[in-house]
DNA sequence: GTTTGCACGTA
DNA sequence: CGTACGTGCAAACA
């Protein structure tokens, strides 16, 4: 912009520019995969980012509607009174635009009582007296009264939201024949339907011109109504009142009182992580380079960051670091970096000193001491660096503090990622980075002793914000977890790779010869791993019925596969289920098989933020999801076998966990009965619902109580049962109701958990433990009751969770406490796997039973059942 | 080269 | 139209 250009100052209509756009474009291009539309939004913004392109504002601000409700509702009450609400897919869509907006730095302007056009008018009257040229953009017509030499009109036409036509003052007159301020007496003559503002009977807007232009004002018009003649005249006589009141209602406030004028709408920067954020969370993908281009509004730079003084980091010697540390009061900061899967250097903080030195033999002598105290540590991500702290032999204690954890017990469903990610969010500061792309790097990085400082503020902050119950969940369970999961990653499992290797070979073979039975069965070849290429050999070629509708096409999974094959029997599908099995076994065998490290053994990684329930997940390789329902499948548990100097596997299971929980968390009498009178669960169940003995139970019943059981603690619907049971949905309907007559409490239980989670606006666990549900509150229902599901849930999964990691910190603090080498390896939610060294059995049996029994005290009992064997197959029970 | 969708393994 | 995860492949995208 030069010195001599006018500022330009847009003005924009949020809300009518977002509710053409929700019409204009097809919902199911545009909703993010857990179900939220968001076709209004991108409409908008598609919109917004070519009208900032094109006329590259100074001053920038968007305007909404607040409610329905307005002065002129209250003048009139019919006004807009014919207007069906608005859709809820629509309203949903707002604020989430308005984020946007936020992430943008746009002024977004409301006001009770006042509607979006008044705010318009306000502010391009105040524009055009301040000297800019006004951009005002409007899906209304009443909007047209503003247009003059200072101020124009972008309104879009009917072809699309892209289209936008100008309106000068010359191009209001060809349209019209008059000039912009008779707009609104041409509107009150003619009426306004969408409104809800009758005209005059048989007057458009031609009649409306030709008498305006007659009679030079409305006014004058209306004084000489009984000189005109005809039909028409008899009728403005007969409804001189209803153009008046028109009248009234169009005009626009061009006084309305807004805590920012014209001047502070300046163009600002966007946060551009914060763009990234809500534009990820809408899945716009397209959309965040238009964004970052549009030139005017935006600078792709991270935005200015209070520059903070760092205090400088003091390299010491490791002996000099060691008496820092011991002679440190309150929390220190710690920073151990890690390279070769060793530490490499050691930063450590106070909140007004940072230290660092480099790691050496020496250092691990020197700061063993420190690290196996209780003296209260803070890290970042924990876990990491105790286990190369463990690798160099030191042990680490006294652990009082993770961000990551932290930060992930308070808003599980965006884990941060890294210490920058925190000081952004938790102290609005930018930790300073070595650019990566650089490889002398122009700005640099901070040091681990200053690292070290951060975190502790950032602890700080984080420890502000964390409920009680929370912190109490942090402090009693997930840093206890996190400590015995960092001995649990480095001890591993042994897995035999000659075990594994030969059954790779058998199932390649038999994968190929299923392959060439099935390439004959449809006389061509195609990639069976390809359900593109299925689905035309399906479908096209063997004509037989389209099945489940994906997203790109129709579902070959074995589900399909196995009705298919019941209704039109073909050799081919079940060749391809067989084609299925063998491969998927093999992949995961070779998987495993290269995860086997020089040790012989498989070190997984558990992610302690890896779930929104509070559960473990483990990556590199997963061990969660080790094959053990079929036959063929033990084989590969028969690989994980005891190390050899070790004597044997046990394993231990909690059963029936959640059912327990949900028993607990319900009182329902019946299923607290179940679970105390020591009979089998399911035919007890069974028993009651179906009205027998429990010796009565018919395998079927049993079947059926089961899956309805289980069900529950999923938010299960009698369609989902009918489904999986392979039975009506009326007898699913009945068995539901037969099961809730015997056990109400559940079904109560189960509502008002809902209930109160959306009054809450989270759960909670036994323990303490919340997971928020904004979606409880949505207008979308696939989104809300997906919501009601998960929330339904969450308690019971996550209590769980908690139950179990409890046990596991405490079985792992007392083989050591008890000078035992046997230790626990796996975790597989309700299952533990442990190494137990020779001569070591009874004791590691009864801390594993006991402590898993005793780990929560509920109003039933806790059952563990526990196997012993050479390899995990055989420990299993 | 990266991202997405499908399919499938576990609790 | 049943919760919570991670992985590998093919296909689509850049």
């Amino acid at each position: 912009m030069t010195d001599s250009a006018k500022p330009t100052l847009l003005v924009v209509d949020g809300h009518s520019l977002a509710y053409r756009a929700f019409f204009a474009l097809p919902v199911d291009n545009f909703s993010t995969k857990d179900g939220q539309h968001t076709n209004g939004v991108y409409g908008f913004l598609s919109m917004f980012v070519n009208l900032i392109k094109a006329e590259k504002p100074t001053h920038l601000a968007v305007a909404f509607d607040t409610s329905r409700q307005s002065f002129r509702t209250r003048e009139y009450t019919e006004y807009k009174a014919n207007r069906s609400e608005s859709p809820a897919e629509f309203r949903g869509q707002i604020p989430l635009l308005q984020d946007c907006l936020a992430a943008m730095n746009v002024t977004v302007l409301q006001k009770e009582d006042f509607e979006a056009d008044d705010i318009l008018a306000t502010l391009a009257t105040q524009g055009a007296e301040a000297g800019f040229d006004v951009l005002v953009c409007s899906g209304d017509r009443d909007t047209i009264q503003l247009v003059n030499d200072d101020i124009t009109l972008l309104y879009p036409s009917v072809q699309g939201v892209s289209q936008l036509k100008r309106y000068d003052p010359a191009a209001v007159i060809e349209k019209y024949g008059l000039p912009p301020e008779n707009y609104p007496d041409i509107a009150a003559l003619v009426g306004e339907t969408s409104d809800n503002l009758p005209g005059v009977p048989k007057v458009g807007e031609k009649t409306a011109v030709k008498w305006l232009t007659q009679w030079g004002t409305l006014d004058a018009l209306l004084e000489n109504a009984d000189k005109i003649p005809g039909v028409v005249g008899g009728n403005l006589r007969d409804h001189l009142e209803d153009v008046r009141r028109n009248r009234r209602l169009n005009r626009l406030l061009r006084d309305v009182e807004l805590p920012v004028g014209p001047v502070d709408l300046a163009v600002q920067p966007i946060d551009a992580q914060a763009v990234r954020e809500i534009f990820a969370r809408l899945e716009f993908r397209t959309l965040l380079p238009r964004v970052f281009e549009a030139s005017g509004i935006v600078a792709d730079e991270e935005p200015a960051a209070p520059t903070v003084a760092l205090p400088a980091s003091r390299s010491l010697t490791p002996a000099e670091l060691a008496d820092w540390a011991a002679a440190a009061t309150g929390e220190v900061g710690v920073t151990v970096t890690i390279e070769g899967g060793l530490p490499a250097r050691i930063g450590l903080a106070t909140g007004d000193e940072a230290v660092e030195a480099t790691w050496t033999p020496d250092a691990a002598a020197a700061l063993a001491p420190w690290f196996a105290s209780a003296a209260p540590k803070v890290f970042t991500d924990a876990k990491p660096q105790v286990k190369a702290l463990g690798r160099a032999g030191v042990r680490v204690d006294g652990l009082a503090f993770d961000l990551l954890v932290a930060g992930w017990l308070l808003r599980p469903s965006f884990p941060d990622k890294s210490l920058a990610d925190l000081v952004d969010r938790y102290l609005g500061e930018k930790l300073p980075e070595a650019d990566p792309t650089q490889l002398v790097p122009e700005t640099e990085g901070a040091t681990p002793g200053q690292l070290s400082w951060f975190a502790l503020r950032v602890a700080t902050a984080l420890r502000g914000e964390l409920p009680a119950s929370v912190a109490t969940v942090l402090t009693d369970i997930e840093l206890p977890t996190l400590l015995a999961l960092a001995d649990m990653e480095l001890a591993g499992v042994a897995v035999s790779h000659e075990k594994l290797s030969g059954f790779s070979g058998e199932l390649s073979a038999r994968a190929d010869a299923i392959a060439r039975d099935a390439f004959a069965a449809i006389g061509r070849e195609v990639n069976l791993g390809s359900p593109k290429q299925l689905q035309e050999v399906l479908f096209e070629e063997l004509q037989l019925p389209k099945t489940r509708k994906t997203k790109t096409g129709y579902s070959t999974d074995a589900a399909v596969l196995a009705d298919l094959q019941e209704s039109h029997p073909h050799p081919f599908l079940d060749l391809l289920l067989q084609h299925r099995e063998a491969t998927k076994l093999r992949q995961i065998i070779d998987a495993l098989d290269l995860a086997i490290g020089a040790d012989g053994r498989v070190h997984t990684t558990y992610v302690q933020t890896g779930s929104q329930t509070g559960r473990l997940s483990s990556t590199d390789p997963n061990l969660q999801n080790i094959p053990v329902r079929t036959q063929e499948s033990r084989r590969i548990r028969a690989a994980f076998e005891v190390g050899a100097d070790h004597e044997s596997l046990l394993t231990a299971d909690y059963s029936q966990i959640e059912m327990r929980i949900m028993a607990h968390l319900s009182e329902d009498p019946g299923l607290v009965e179940a679970f105390n009178s020591g009979e089998d669960l399911h035919r007890f169940v069974g028993a009651r619902v179906f009205g027998v003995e429990p010796a009565e139970v018919t395998p079927a019943m049993r079947t059926k109580v089961k899956a309805m059981s289980y069900g529950l603690v999923y938010g299960l619907s009698a369609f989902g049962l009918s489904k999986q049971l392979r039975i009506e949905q009326s007898e699913a309907k009945q068995l539901m109701m037969e099961y809730f007559a015997r056990f109400g409490a559940v079904r109560d239980y189960l509502r008002s958990s809902v209930e109160q989670a959306r009054i809450d606006g989270y759960t909670e666990t036994i323990f303490g433990r919340r997971r928020p549900f904004p979606d409880l509150a949505s207008p979308n229902r696939v989104l809300r009751e997906n919501a009601e599901r998960a929330a339904l849930n969450a308690p019971i999964q996550g209590s769980a969770a908690d139950i179990m990691k409890i046990a596991l910190f405490r079985i792992h603090h007392e083989f050591a406490a008890e000078g035992l080498r046997s230790r626990i390896l796996l975790q597989i939610h309700d299952e533990l796997v442990v190494e137990v060294a020779e001569g070591e059995w009874d004791a590691a049996e009864r801390i594993v039973r006991d402590r898993m029994g005793d780990a929560a005290a509920l109003s039933v009992p806790l059952d563990v059942q526990i196997g012993r064997g050479a390899n995990w197959d055989e420990a299993a029970h």
